[in-house]
DNA sequence: GCGCGTAGCATTGTGGAACAATTCAGCACC
DNA sequence: GGTGCTGAATTGTTCCACAATGCTACGCGC
């Protein structure tokens, strides 16, 4: 007779997973601007760790695609380019029209989801521009978890930490900030309406705003020095 | 005045990369059992490079998705299960539907992808079902770089890597390889034909077949270790 | 036989030092 | 301007050591 006891993951983290976490955060807050480059004898020094622990978070972090990595040279903050934003673009309606759709079909709960458009709702109307485009992410974030696919959810993670990186330098235009909510209240409201065709085309064209926009204040795809535009 | 002169990439493999390169082979080609340890010590000592260079490969391979890390206990080949590849099938829609979408709109072009349909074309007629296997492949996969994004490119090939674990055990069915050549001309055709809807609702049913095909023969996601299941 | 603790061994996780390889900046030289 | 040299900084790789963890087998009491 086994006894059915609930149990929590118990999520143990390694040096290099958390100097990976570490690193991300900085990263992703902007702490680091792009084209620094992250030396592996500081950073181990820095956190109180080996020189190995550094390499392989850092590793890690290439491949993910959230640092570019240069042979002999090093690891550096990357600057998307608007290249970088139309092929992240691809990949994200790839990811988010096929779980728009599954949704509109019925397939999952949008429960999450509800929950991360009330918390874009609950908003005070003078919130820092930044904490909107959070909240906007993780609307999408919970569309895509509202499937169910591992896989999916962790591409689309990849996907959105890049984009952050140019997200960064989005300022605020004074009908993004009113348009925000109501325009994902029409997604949910299309998706829980069970039209996949409808639901998909409000998504992709609501993509497609968001891709321009980033486009708009991201480099031009210019070679700035090639580095940075070009993955591993 | 600078010369306009034309470059190949040039690209050097680190220790790391081509140890990840040689593992990773050896696991798609099923030279190594669904189950078994790769132990750091044997490896170093195979391949005649330090620990933490395998350390660095197999982390790679981790997180690329074709392997499976236990802490503590070592990386191991997993067996797919059911529910692997129902969550691969999910992702796997999502890049190559886009993918297909994109092509039928007219992007991109259909060189590439008329060429694997000739070299499946051009397979003899006793050719082993292995080799049909990876032509199929061949064709998806000309099919999403035919989009022209790398980031979709990449995780499509990082995806099929890890379905091919299942794919070794796909043992031949009659009817299925005389269907294989013409059903992928028919996709061909209604690519080419313009209807993006037309080209989508035929390329996901033929996933959705391959899905099934392989959730047939592949283990049941009961419990047989719950730990080969799991991602990271 | 069965449960249980325990000791030993194998393997992974991490740190430290060393050295080769490569890149880069500076500088003389032509 | 272009070329080649030289030395410092940084990465790439190896080797060794040791702690932490997991596994297995043995022994022991019952």
């Amino acid at each position: 007779m086994v006894e059915r006891l609930t149990v929590v993951p118990l999520h143990r983290v390694s040096t290099v997973e958390a100097v990976a976490n570490a690193v991300r955060a900085q990263v992703l807050d902007g702490d680091l601007t792009p084209g620094t480059q992250l030396r592996e004898v500081a950073l181990a020094q820095a956190y109180g760790v080996a020189r190995h622990g550094v390499r392989a978070a850092l590793h890690s972090l290439v491949q993910e695609g959230l640092l570019r990595h240069l042979p002999n040279r090093g690891v550096f903050v990357p600057r998307l380019t608007t290249a970088d934003v139309t092929d992240l673009h691809t990949l994200r309606c790839a990811v988010e029209l096929e779980a728009v759709g599954r949704l509109a079909d019925g397939a999952g709960s949008l429960q999450g989801v509800r929950k991360a458009l009330g918390a874009l709702a609950s908003l005070p109307a003078d919130a820092p521009w930044r904490d909107l485009v959070m909240a906007d992410l993780a609307i999408h974030r919970a569309m895509v978890d509202a499937v169910g696919s591992h896989r999916l959810s962790r591409v689309h993670a990849s996907l959105i930490a890049e984009l952050r990186l140019g997200l960064a330098s989005l300022s605020e235009k004074g009908e993004k900030r009113s348009s925000m909510l109501p325009e994902h209240r029409d997604l949910v409201a299309a998706i829980a309406g069970g039209s996949r065709q409808r639901a998909t085309a409000l998504m992709r064209a609501h993509l497609d705003q968001a891709a321009t926009d980033l486009a708009a204040v991201v480099v031009p795809a210019e070679r700035l020095d090639t580095y940075w535009t070009a993955e591993s």
